[in-house]
DNA sequence: ACTTAAATTGACCACCCGGTCATTATAAAA
DNA sequence: TTTTATAATGACCGGGTGGTCAATTTAAGT
Protein backbone atom coordinates (compact mmCIF):
# COMPACT_ATOMS: atom_id res chain seq x y z
CA UNK A 1 0.00 0.00 0.00
CA UNK A 2 1.17 3.28 -1.01
CA UNK A 3 0.46 5.76 1.17
CA UNK A 4 1.34 9.05 1.51
CA UNK A 5 2.05 8.82 5.36
CA UNK A 6 4.46 6.11 4.53
CA UNK A 7 7.52 8.12 5.37
CA UNK A 8 6.20 8.42 9.13
CA UNK A 9 4.40 5.39 9.44
CA UNK A 10 7.11 3.68 9.11
CA UNK A 11 9.34 5.40 11.73
CA UNK A 12 9.38 3.69 15.32
CA UNK A 13 6.19 4.10 17.43
CA UNK A 14 7.92 5.73 20.29
CA UNK A 15 9.03 8.40 17.61
CA UNK A 16 5.72 8.27 15.74
CA UNK A 17 4.19 8.95 19.81
CA UNK A 18 6.38 11.87 20.68
CA UNK A 19 5.63 13.39 17.70
CA UNK A 20 1.75 12.98 17.70
CA UNK A 21 1.38 13.76 21.30
CA UNK A 22 3.84 17.40 20.66
CA UNK A 23 1.48 18.11 17.39
CA UNK A 24 -1.45 17.50 19.41
CA UNK A 25 -0.36 19.98 22.27
CA UNK A 26 0.60 22.62 19.39
CA UNK A 27 -2.93 22.77 17.95
CA UNK A 28 -4.98 22.31 20.91
CA UNK A 29 -3.24 25.35 22.51
CA UNK A 30 -3.19 27.27 19.28
CA UNK A 31 -5.45 27.58 16.14
CA UNK A 32 -3.99 26.53 12.98
CA UNK A 33 -1.99 29.52 11.57
CA UNK A 34 -0.48 30.45 15.02
CA UNK A 35 0.28 27.01 15.78
CA UNK A 36 4.02 26.46 15.23
CA UNK A 37 6.37 23.80 13.48
CA UNK A 38 9.08 24.74 15.81
CA UNK A 39 7.16 24.23 18.46
CA UNK A 40 6.59 21.28 17.73
CA UNK A 41 10.01 20.15 16.61
CA UNK A 42 11.25 21.46 20.06
CA UNK A 43 8.89 19.46 22.03
CA UNK A 44 8.96 16.10 20.42
CA UNK A 45 12.60 16.42 20.12
CA UNK A 46 13.76 16.13 16.47
CA UNK A 47 14.82 18.46 13.71
CA UNK A 48 12.67 20.73 12.13
CA UNK A 49 14.32 18.83 9.08
CA UNK A 50 13.05 15.64 10.27
CA UNK A 51 9.74 17.02 10.76
CA UNK A 52 9.17 18.42 7.07
CA UNK A 53 10.47 15.04 6.22
CA UNK A 54 8.01 12.70 7.99
CA UNK A 55 5.27 15.79 6.33
CA UNK A 56 5.17 17.94 3.93
CA UNK A 57 4.04 20.79 5.01
CA UNK A 58 2.21 22.39 8.21
CA UNK A 59 -1.21 21.48 6.33
CA UNK A 60 -0.46 17.67 6.01
CA UNK A 61 0.35 17.64 9.98
CA UNK A 62 -2.53 18.79 10.36
CA UNK A 63 -4.64 16.96 8.44
CA UNK A 64 -3.31 13.65 10.33
CA UNK A 65 -3.89 15.56 13.77
CA UNK A 66 -7.75 16.34 13.33
CA UNK A 67 -8.49 13.47 11.71
CA UNK A 68 -6.99 11.21 14.58
CA UNK A 69 -8.91 13.68 17.08
CA UNK A 70 -12.03 13.20 14.87
CA UNK A 71 -11.57 9.47 14.64
CA UNK A 72 -11.32 9.23 18.90
CA UNK A 73 -14.59 11.53 19.02
CA UNK A 74 -16.27 9.46 16.41
CA UNK A 75 -15.65 5.96 18.39
CA UNK A 76 -16.83 7.69 21.50
CA UNK A 77 -19.54 8.39 19.74
CA UNK A 78 -19.83 5.08 18.15
CA UNK A 79 -19.41 2.97 21.49
CA UNK A 80 -22.13 4.96 23.27
CA UNK A 81 -24.50 4.43 20.63
CA UNK A 82 -24.03 0.82 20.43
CA UNK A 83 -24.05 -0.02 24.34
CA UNK A 84 -27.73 1.81 24.63
CA UNK A 85 -29.43 0.75 21.28
CA UNK A 86 -31.90 -0.80 23.68
CA UNK A 87 -32.50 1.67 26.45
CA UNK A 88 -35.12 4.80 25.93
CA UNK A 89 -34.77 8.40 24.52
CA UNK A 90 -34.05 9.89 27.69
CA UNK A 91 -31.60 7.63 28.62
CA UNK A 92 -29.62 7.35 25.49
CA UNK A 93 -29.62 11.19 25.48
CA UNK A 94 -28.35 10.94 29.21
CA UNK A 95 -25.73 8.46 28.86
CA UNK A 96 -24.24 10.75 25.28
CA UNK A 97 -24.39 13.61 27.41
CA UNK A 98 -22.21 11.40 30.31
CA UNK A 99 -19.94 10.14 27.38
CA UNK A 100 -18.83 13.67 26.17
CA UNK A 101 -18.31 14.46 29.40
CA UNK A 102 -16.05 11.92 30.15
CA UNK A 103 -14.07 11.62 26.69
CA UNK A 104 -12.88 15.51 27.74
CA UNK A 105 -12.33 14.78 30.90
CA UNK A 106 -9.97 12.09 29.37
CA UNK A 107 -8.58 13.66 26.30
CA UNK A 108 -9.05 17.28 26.82
CA UNK A 109 -6.51 18.21 24.29
CA UNK A 110 -8.36 16.39 21.31
CA UNK A 111 -11.83 17.97 22.61
CA UNK A 112 -10.35 21.32 22.44
CA UNK A 113 -9.18 20.47 18.50
CA UNK A 114 -12.68 19.38 18.01
CA UNK A 115 -14.36 22.34 19.32
CA UNK A 116 -11.87 24.47 17.23
CA UNK A 117 -12.70 22.59 14.48
CA UNK A 118 -16.22 22.83 14.57
CA UNK A 119 -16.78 26.24 16.28
CA UNK A 120 -14.16 28.82 15.30
CA UNK A 121 -12.36 26.79 11.95
CA UNK A 122 -10.00 29.24 10.43
CA UNK A 123 -8.44 25.86 9.36
CA UNK A 124 -7.50 24.95 6.24
CA UNK A 125 -10.53 23.17 4.06
CA UNK A 126 -12.64 24.29 6.64
CA UNK A 127 -15.69 24.23 4.31
CA UNK A 128 -15.42 20.45 3.83
CA UNK A 129 -14.67 19.52 7.30
CA UNK A 130 -17.80 21.19 8.76
CA UNK A 131 -20.05 19.23 5.85
CA UNK A 132 -18.31 16.08 6.73
CA UNK A 133 -19.43 17.04 10.60
CA UNK A 134 -22.69 18.04 9.93
CA UNK A 135 -22.94 14.67 8.23
CA UNK A 136 -21.54 12.90 10.84
CA UNK A 137 -24.06 14.68 13.10
CA UNK A 138 -27.19 14.09 11.28
CA UNK A 139 -26.44 10.37 10.77
CA UNK A 140 -25.15 9.86 13.96
CA UNK A 141 -28.42 11.95 16.48
CA UNK A 142 -30.34 11.06 13.26
CA UNK A 143 -30.40 7.38 13.64
CA UNK A 144 -30.92 7.54 17.89
CA UNK A 145 -34.07 10.12 17.46
CA UNK A 146 -34.88 7.81 14.28
CA UNK A 147 -34.86 4.71 17.05
CA UNK A 148 -37.14 6.77 19.03
CA UNK A 149 -39.58 8.13 16.29
CA UNK A 150 -40.25 3.93 15.80
CA UNK A 151 -40.72 3.70 19.67
CA UNK A 152 -43.41 6.69 19.95
CA UNK A 153 -41.34 8.40 22.44
CA UNK A 154 -40.93 10.96 19.74
CA UNK A 155 -43.71 12.26 17.49
CA UNK A 156 -43.80 10.55 14.58
CA UNK A 157 -43.97 13.76 12.60
CA UNK A 158 -41.38 16.10 13.63
CA UNK A 159 -39.00 17.52 11.54
CA UNK A 160 -35.91 15.08 11.94
CA UNK A 161 -33.80 17.74 10.23
CA UNK A 162 -34.40 20.15 12.94
CA UNK A 163 -34.58 18.07 15.39
CA UNK A 164 -30.75 16.83 14.78
CA UNK A 165 -29.73 20.78 14.18
CA UNK A 166 -31.44 21.92 17.71
CA UNK A 167 -29.89 19.09 19.30
CA UNK A 168 -26.96 18.92 17.86
CA UNK A 169 -26.49 22.47 18.86
CA UNK A 170 -27.18 22.12 22.49
CA UNK A 171 -25.47 18.99 23.13
CA UNK A 172 -22.18 20.66 22.08
CA UNK A 173 -22.56 23.68 23.06
CA UNK A 174 -23.36 22.51 26.59
CA UNK A 175 -19.96 20.29 26.36
CA UNK A 176 -18.15 23.30 25.02
CA UNK A 177 -19.29 25.26 27.81
CA UNK A 178 -18.95 22.44 30.30
CA UNK A 179 -15.26 21.90 28.76
CA UNK A 180 -14.22 25.71 29.43
CA UNK A 181 -15.48 25.91 32.85
CA UNK A 182 -13.31 22.88 33.43
CA UNK A 183 -10.44 24.53 32.31
CA UNK A 184 -11.34 27.85 34.09
CA UNK A 185 -11.94 25.40 37.17
CA UNK A 186 -15.34 26.18 37.86
CA UNK A 187 -16.87 23.16 36.86
CA UNK A 188 -18.79 22.63 40.45
CA UNK A 189 -21.19 25.05 39.12
CA UNK A 190 -22.15 22.13 36.52
CA UNK A 191 -24.98 19.86 38.13
CA UNK A 192 -24.81 17.31 35.28
CA UNK A 193 -27.96 16.11 36.16
CA UNK A 194 -30.03 19.05 36.28
CA UNK A 195 -28.61 19.89 32.68
CA UNK A 196 -29.32 16.24 31.36
CA UNK A 197 -33.39 16.27 32.93
CA UNK A 198 -33.47 19.79 31.33
CA UNK A 199 -32.13 18.55 27.73
CA UNK A 200 -34.72 15.86 28.06
CA UNK A 201 -37.31 17.96 29.25
CA UNK A 202 -37.19 20.37 26.14
CA UNK A 203 -37.02 17.55 23.66
CA UNK A 204 -39.83 15.26 24.92
CA UNK A 205 -42.45 18.37 26.52
CA UNK A 206 -41.51 21.48 25.70
CA UNK A 207 -41.22 24.68 28.53
CA UNK A 208 -45.23 25.17 27.91
CA UNK A 209 -47.84 25.35 30.19
CA UNK A 210 -48.50 21.22 30.90
CA UNK A 211 -51.71 21.46 31.47
CA UNK A 212 -52.65 24.40 28.71
CA UNK A 213 -55.88 23.46 26.65
CA UNK A 214 -54.89 23.39 22.86
CA UNK A 215 -56.92 25.51 21.03
CA UNK A 216 -59.94 22.99 18.50
CA UNK B 1 -13.37 64.21 28.75
CA UNK B 2 -9.84 63.03 28.58
CA UNK B 3 -10.11 59.95 26.46
CA UNK B 4 -8.01 57.57 25.63
CA UNK B 5 -9.19 57.63 22.10
CA UNK B 6 -8.99 60.99 21.55
CA UNK B 7 -6.61 61.02 18.72
CA UNK B 8 -8.65 59.37 16.99
CA UNK B 9 -11.79 60.73 17.69
CA UNK B 10 -10.32 64.09 16.64
CA UNK B 11 -9.88 63.23 13.39
CA UNK B 12 -11.85 63.97 10.57
CA UNK B 13 -15.22 61.91 10.00
CA UNK B 14 -14.19 60.77 6.43
CA UNK B 15 -10.86 59.51 7.65
CA UNK B 16 -12.23 57.99 10.25
CA UNK B 17 -14.72 55.94 8.97
CA UNK B 18 -12.04 54.99 6.49
CA UNK B 19 -10.13 53.66 8.69
CA UNK B 20 -12.89 51.80 11.01
CA UNK B 21 -14.29 50.58 7.66
CA UNK B 22 -10.82 48.62 6.29
CA UNK B 23 -10.13 47.85 10.45
CA UNK B 24 -13.82 46.29 10.29
CA UNK B 25 -12.92 44.48 6.70
CA UNK B 26 -10.12 42.86 8.31
CA UNK B 27 -10.87 41.49 11.42
CA UNK B 28 -14.16 40.68 9.82
CA UNK B 29 -11.45 38.14 7.29
CA UNK B 30 -8.84 37.31 9.53
CA UNK B 31 -8.64 36.29 13.33
CA UNK B 32 -7.30 38.56 15.87
CA UNK B 33 -3.91 37.06 15.52
CA UNK B 34 -3.67 36.71 11.79
CA UNK B 35 -5.08 40.12 10.85
CA UNK B 36 -2.67 42.53 9.58
CA UNK B 37 -2.29 46.28 10.84
CA UNK B 38 -0.23 46.55 7.34
CA UNK B 39 -3.11 45.26 5.50
CA UNK B 40 -5.17 47.96 7.32
CA UNK B 41 -3.38 50.78 6.46
CA UNK B 42 -3.03 50.13 3.61
CA UNK B 43 -6.93 49.91 2.92
CA UNK B 44 -7.10 53.24 4.78
CA UNK B 45 -5.19 54.78 2.92
CA UNK B 46 -3.25 55.81 5.73
CA UNK B 47 0.58 55.57 6.86
CA UNK B 48 1.76 53.39 9.51
CA UNK B 49 2.78 55.42 11.79
CA UNK B 50 -0.71 57.19 11.61
CA UNK B 51 -2.44 54.25 12.57
CA UNK B 52 -0.33 53.56 15.16
CA UNK B 53 -0.68 57.04 16.55
CA UNK B 54 -4.43 56.69 16.53
CA UNK B 55 -4.09 53.19 18.22
CA UNK B 56 -1.66 52.78 20.70
CA UNK B 57 -1.14 49.12 19.95
CA UNK B 58 -3.17 46.57 17.77
CA UNK B 59 -5.10 45.00 20.66
CA UNK B 60 -6.22 48.49 21.16
CA UNK B 61 -7.46 49.19 17.70
CA UNK B 62 -9.13 45.33 17.72
CA UNK B 63 -11.24 46.46 21.03
CA UNK B 64 -12.51 49.49 19.51
CA UNK B 65 -13.59 47.45 16.71
CA UNK B 66 -14.95 44.51 18.32
CA UNK B 67 -17.23 46.93 20.78
CA UNK B 68 -18.54 48.75 17.96
CA UNK B 69 -19.83 45.32 16.98
CA UNK B 70 -21.14 43.87 19.53
CA UNK B 71 -23.15 47.98 20.23
CA UNK B 72 -24.64 47.33 16.53
CA UNK B 73 -25.62 44.04 17.48
CA UNK B 74 -26.79 45.07 21.43
CA UNK B 75 -28.85 48.22 19.60
CA UNK B 76 -30.40 45.98 17.08
CA UNK B 77 -31.61 43.24 19.81
CA UNK B 78 -32.63 46.22 22.10
CA UNK B 79 -35.05 47.32 19.05
CA UNK B 80 -36.80 44.14 18.36
CA UNK B 81 -37.34 43.63 22.07
CA UNK B 82 -39.21 47.24 22.32
CA UNK B 83 -41.06 46.29 19.22
CA UNK B 84 -42.34 43.14 20.06
CA UNK B 85 -43.15 43.97 24.02
CA UNK B 86 -46.90 43.04 23.78
CA UNK B 87 -46.53 40.23 21.08
CA UNK B 88 -47.09 36.78 22.37
CA UNK B 89 -43.95 34.49 22.76
CA UNK B 90 -43.30 32.86 19.27
CA UNK B 91 -44.72 36.06 17.83
CA UNK B 92 -41.55 37.03 19.41
CA UNK B 93 -39.21 34.47 18.65
CA UNK B 94 -40.28 34.43 15.43
CA UNK B 95 -39.22 38.55 15.45
CA UNK B 96 -35.93 37.66 16.92
CA UNK B 97 -34.60 35.58 14.24
CA UNK B 98 -36.16 37.92 11.34
CA UNK B 99 -34.10 40.40 13.10
CA UNK B 100 -31.03 38.78 13.29
CA UNK B 101 -31.08 37.54 9.40
CA UNK B 102 -31.99 41.14 8.39
CA UNK B 103 -28.82 42.24 10.33
CA UNK B 104 -26.63 39.47 9.15
CA UNK B 105 -27.95 40.68 5.52
CA UNK B 106 -27.31 44.33 6.67
CA UNK B 107 -23.55 43.76 8.19
CA UNK B 108 -22.21 40.97 7.05
CA UNK B 109 -19.05 42.02 8.49
CA UNK B 110 -20.14 42.54 12.21
CA UNK B 111 -22.11 39.40 11.81
CA UNK B 112 -18.30 37.97 11.36
CA UNK B 113 -16.50 39.69 14.22
CA UNK B 114 -19.77 38.84 16.61
CA UNK B 115 -19.68 35.01 15.78
CA UNK B 116 -15.67 35.25 16.01
CA UNK B 117 -16.25 36.31 19.15
CA UNK B 118 -18.97 34.23 20.47
CA UNK B 119 -17.42 31.26 19.37
CA UNK B 120 -13.67 30.49 17.87
CA UNK B 121 -12.47 33.84 20.07
CA UNK B 122 -8.44 33.34 20.59
CA UNK B 123 -9.19 36.85 20.71
CA UNK B 124 -7.63 38.81 23.50
CA UNK B 125 -9.56 39.27 26.62
CA UNK B 126 -11.45 36.49 25.31
CA UNK B 127 -12.72 35.04 29.11
CA UNK B 128 -13.79 38.47 30.17
CA UNK B 129 -15.56 39.50 27.07
CA UNK B 130 -17.40 35.82 26.67
CA UNK B 131 -19.00 36.31 30.12
CA UNK B 132 -20.21 39.74 29.31
CA UNK B 133 -21.48 38.24 26.04
CA UNK B 134 -23.34 35.47 28.59
CA UNK B 135 -24.48 37.78 30.94
CA UNK B 136 -26.09 40.08 28.14
CA UNK B 137 -28.33 36.83 26.39
CA UNK B 138 -28.92 36.27 30.00
CA UNK B 139 -30.17 39.51 30.35
CA UNK B 140 -32.36 39.72 27.00
CA UNK B 141 -33.66 36.60 26.46
CA UNK B 142 -34.25 35.94 30.49
CA UNK B 143 -36.43 39.05 30.07
CA UNK B 144 -38.43 37.25 27.02
CA UNK B 145 -39.04 34.20 28.83
CA UNK B 146 -40.01 35.72 32.22
CA UNK B 147 -42.55 37.70 30.39
CA UNK B 148 -43.72 34.31 28.88
CA UNK B 149 -43.75 32.69 32.11
CA UNK B 150 -45.73 35.95 33.32
CA UNK B 151 -48.34 35.51 30.82
CA UNK B 152 -48.49 32.15 30.95
CA UNK B 153 -47.10 31.13 27.71
CA UNK B 154 -44.51 29.10 29.55
CA UNK B 155 -44.56 27.07 31.99
CA UNK B 156 -43.45 28.68 35.11
CA UNK B 157 -41.82 26.08 37.30
CA UNK B 158 -38.90 25.67 34.56
CA UNK B 159 -35.25 26.28 34.94
CA UNK B 160 -35.07 29.88 33.50
CA UNK B 161 -31.01 29.21 33.16
CA UNK B 162 -31.67 26.32 31.18
CA UNK B 163 -34.22 27.59 29.18
CA UNK B 164 -32.25 30.75 28.10
CA UNK B 165 -29.42 29.01 27.35
CA UNK B 166 -30.89 26.20 25.35
CA UNK B 167 -32.31 29.24 23.44
CA UNK B 168 -28.90 30.96 23.08
CA UNK B 169 -27.30 28.16 21.22
CA UNK B 170 -29.60 27.37 19.24
CA UNK B 171 -30.54 30.93 18.01
CA UNK B 172 -27.11 31.69 17.61
CA UNK B 173 -25.98 28.31 15.82
CA UNK B 174 -29.09 28.79 13.44
CA UNK B 175 -28.31 32.32 12.39
CA UNK B 176 -24.03 31.56 12.28
CA UNK B 177 -25.11 28.33 10.15
CA UNK B 178 -27.55 30.83 8.11
CA UNK B 179 -24.82 33.40 7.93
CA UNK B 180 -22.62 30.82 6.57
CA UNK B 181 -24.75 29.29 3.82
CA UNK B 182 -25.52 32.72 2.77
CA UNK B 183 -21.60 33.48 2.34
CA UNK B 184 -21.14 30.17 0.67
CA UNK B 185 -24.11 31.02 -1.57
CA UNK B 186 -26.56 28.67 -0.48
CA UNK B 187 -28.99 30.44 1.66
CA UNK B 188 -32.21 29.10 -0.18
CA UNK B 189 -31.69 26.06 1.51
CA UNK B 190 -33.16 27.78 4.43
CA UNK B 191 -37.02 28.33 5.08
CA UNK B 192 -37.04 30.61 7.29
CA UNK B 193 -40.62 30.32 8.16
CA UNK B 194 -40.04 26.50 8.82
CA UNK B 195 -37.42 26.79 10.79
CA UNK B 196 -39.15 29.90 12.94
CA UNK B 197 -41.77 27.07 13.31
CA UNK B 198 -39.61 24.14 14.41
CA UNK B 199 -37.89 26.21 16.87
CA UNK B 200 -41.27 27.88 18.64
CA UNK B 201 -42.43 23.96 18.65
CA UNK B 202 -39.68 22.88 20.39
CA UNK B 203 -40.06 25.15 23.48
CA UNK B 204 -43.63 25.46 23.59
CA UNK B 205 -44.33 21.39 23.24
CA UNK B 206 -41.28 19.76 22.65
CA UNK B 207 -41.15 16.56 20.22
CA UNK B 208 -42.72 13.71 21.77
CA UNK B 209 -46.14 12.45 20.96
CA UNK B 210 -48.76 14.97 21.75
CA UNK B 211 -51.40 12.41 22.41
CA UNK B 212 -49.00 10.52 24.96
CA UNK B 213 -51.00 10.50 28.34
CA UNK B 214 -49.24 11.79 30.72
CA UNK B 215 -48.10 9.62 34.06
CA UNK B 216 -50.33 11.15 37.34
C1' DA C 1 37.04 -2.86 7.61
C1' DC C 2 35.36 -0.48 3.78
C1' DT C 3 31.70 1.29 0.86
C1' DT C 4 27.32 2.72 -0.03
C1' DA C 5 22.76 4.11 1.01
C1' DA C 6 19.48 6.28 3.99
C1' DA C 7 18.13 9.10 7.78
C1' DT C 8 18.89 13.27 10.59
C1' DT C 9 20.37 17.71 11.37
C1' DG C 10 20.24 22.89 11.96
C1' DA C 11 21.98 26.93 9.65
C1' DC C 12 19.83 29.45 6.35
C1' DC C 13 16.24 31.68 3.16
C1' DA C 14 12.63 34.95 1.92
C1' DC C 15 8.84 36.82 3.96
C1' DC C 16 5.76 38.98 7.21
C1' DC C 17 4.74 40.72 11.68
C1' DG C 18 3.82 44.69 15.39
C1' DG C 19 5.85 48.66 16.62
C1' DT C 20 9.27 52.89 16.50
C1' DC C 21 11.05 57.34 15.36
C1' DA C 22 13.91 60.58 12.76
C1' DT C 23 12.49 63.11 8.96
C1' DT C 24 9.24 65.59 6.23
C1' DA C 25 4.90 67.97 5.13
C1' DT C 26 1.19 70.73 6.85
C1' DA C 27 -1.12 74.15 9.40
C1' DA C 28 -1.14 77.97 12.97
C1' DA C 29 0.90 81.89 15.11
C1' DA C 30 3.81 85.79 14.77
C1' DT D 1 6.67 85.83 5.30
C1' DT D 2 8.99 83.57 8.81
C1' DT D 3 8.72 80.84 12.84
C1' DT D 4 6.75 77.40 15.54
C1' DA D 5 3.87 73.62 16.73
C1' DT D 6 1.51 69.61 15.09
C1' DA D 7 0.46 65.79 12.11
C1' DA D 8 1.84 62.30 8.80
C1' DT D 9 5.18 59.37 6.80
C1' DG D 10 7.74 55.01 5.67
C1' DA D 11 12.34 53.07 6.25
C1' DC D 12 13.82 50.37 9.74
C1' DC D 13 14.15 47.06 13.89
C1' DG D 14 14.10 42.63 16.29
C1' DG D 15 11.73 38.60 16.11
C1' DG D 16 9.06 34.76 14.37
C1' DT D 17 7.31 32.05 10.41
C1' DG D 18 7.09 27.77 7.05
C1' DG D 19 10.13 25.53 4.41
C1' DT D 20 14.94 23.96 2.21
C1' DC D 21 19.18 21.52 1.58
C1' DA D 22 24.22 20.78 1.89
C1' DA D 23 26.53 18.51 5.31
C1' DT D 24 26.80 15.05 8.73
C1' DT D 25 25.59 10.99 11.35
C1' DT D 26 23.75 6.42 11.41
C1' DA D 27 22.78 1.95 9.47
C1' DA D 28 23.24 -1.74 5.88
C1' DG D 29 25.62 -4.45 2.48
C1' DT D 30 29.74 -6.72 1.07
Amino acid sequence: MISSMNKFEQLPTEKQSRIVNASISEFAERDYETASMNTVVNQAGISKGSLFNYFKTKRVLYDHIYKLALGEVKSYLRKVRDETVNLPFEKRLSKIVDSGVEFIAEHPRLAKIYFRLIYSADSPNRQKIVSELQKLSNDYLGEIIQDAMDRNELNSNLNKRHAVFFMDSILNQFLKNYHEAKSYGNADQFNRDEWVMGITTLFTKGFSKTTKARRH
